[in-house]
RNA sequence: CCGGAGGUGGCAGAGUGGUUAAAUGCUCCAGACUGUAAAUCUGGCGGGGUAACCCUACGAAGGUUCGAUCCCUUCCCUCCGGA
């Protein structure tokens, strides 16, 4: 049966870390389940590089064509696209699924390793809507109304729909206009992406957290490896090749607030960088919500192992789970 | 020592004689989220209580007033300029 290993947990648990270690003794390829390293150029900004520590002690490392190469394991799912695109869910499950579909052909362990939720979920358990394409016409005429005409006029089109949601996504214009697409499609649905686990897959999960106080610095400490590592130069080089700062805020966190800088928004380094600690503290607080219901039983990512970074030999203890569990 | 400005909740920063536990932003806490998810959206945020409600608060101490964070006096402290 093919075994699958997925690695999940906030930003800064060190999940691609730990991750590279297990493939390095189980014969791994990474494949990373993140929203923003999908995006060519977006290297130091989204942590592509690994820690400098493990820099230092692994100097073996090159970039081949669609994936990164540190110390002979290969990492997939970086640089699939351009940054001035925008990426959705939707391609992400494409891509990954073929990935792994080869990682699994050269006869080698895929192991998923993810921050971003909602790509994991999708990958892993599928999504209903997911085939039902964006139409971008609809959303640049829906974009124009008021939040109250875009509630009104999903009440109109789609009552059912409209009870469905819970108070905070009626306030949110996103899901508003996604919930008139779906509403306004006549596209018949072969389905779509159904979900590796519906594939009868073998899979481990491994969920990585850390006390909330541990987090923060942890955060803390990489928002200033990142500014030496030259974070600012890669924002600017974005800016000369084109990138818009409206493109940089979508694109959040440090993209935002460098666009911010840029801009003269934020006048100097140290605000740069206590305002970016401050947004990244809310985003791992994000992702501790959404992968929360993992620690219950039937929750979001049930059947997950949990280990808290800061507990002794805990990689050691991971790598004899996922011993016992390889064949 | 003289002249000027000012001291507000964790921080920044409004404000005005009563409707101010005090705008707003940030931090922080909690939550939602099936095609932008590092995005987007919702709630909370002095303390106590399920609640009615109670307590402590706008540098300190007094005073004026029915009532002061807002007016007056003195004191303490900070900043700018001049000796």
């Amino acid at each position: 049966m093919k075994q699958l290993l997925v690695i999940f947990g906030s930003t800064s648990t060190g999940k691609t870390d730990l991750a590279l270690k297990l493939a390095e003794k189980f014969n791994g390829e990474l494949v990373a389940c993140d929203s923003r390293q999908v995006y060519v150029g977006l290297d130091i900004g989204t942590g592509k590089a690994p820690s400098s520590k493990f820099k230092i002690q692994n100097s073996k490392f090159k970039k081949g064509n669609k994936f990164w190469e540190f110390n002979g394991v290969k990492i997939w799912m970086y640089d699939v696209t351009d940054p001035g695109k925008q990426y959705t869910v939707y391609d992400y499950v494409k891509d990954a699924e073929r990935i792994i579909d080869e990682i699994f052909k050269r006869g080698k362990l895929p192991i998923i390793v993810g921050g971003t939720g909602l790509y994991l979920k999708a990958l892993l358990e599928g999504l209903s809507n997911l085939a039902i394409p964006m139409d971008q016409k609809l959303r640049n005429s829906l974009e124009t109304l008021s939040r109250d005409e875009l509630q009104k006029k999903l009440q109109k089109i789609s009552p059912q729909k409209w009870q469905q949601m819970n108070y905070s996504d009626r306030q949110n214009p996103r899901r508003l206009i996604r919930a008139v697409e779906i509403a306004s499609t006549n596209f018949t649905s072969d389905g779509g992406p159904k979900g590796l686990l519906r594939g009868g897959f073998k899979t481990l999960k491994i969920g990585l957290t850390a006390p909330r106080q541990i987090l923060y610095r942890r955060i803390d400490e990489r928002v200033i490896n990142r500014m030496n590592q030259g974070m600012l130069d890669e924002a600017e080089r974005l800016r000369k090749t084109g990138m818009t700062f409206k493109r940089m805020r979508q694109l959040g966190l440090e993209y935002g607030v460098l666009a911010d800088y840029l801009e003269g928004k934020i006048k100097n380094k140290n605000e740069l960088i206590r305002v970016l600690q401050g947004k990244i503290h809310g985003f791992a607080r994000r992702q501790i919500t959404w992968f929360k219901k993992a620690s219950l039983p039937a929750g979001r990512e049930k059947n997950t192992f949990w280990f808290d970074i800061t507990e002794k030999e805990f990689a050691g203890r991971v790598e004899n789970l996922v011993a016992k569990w390889y064949d």
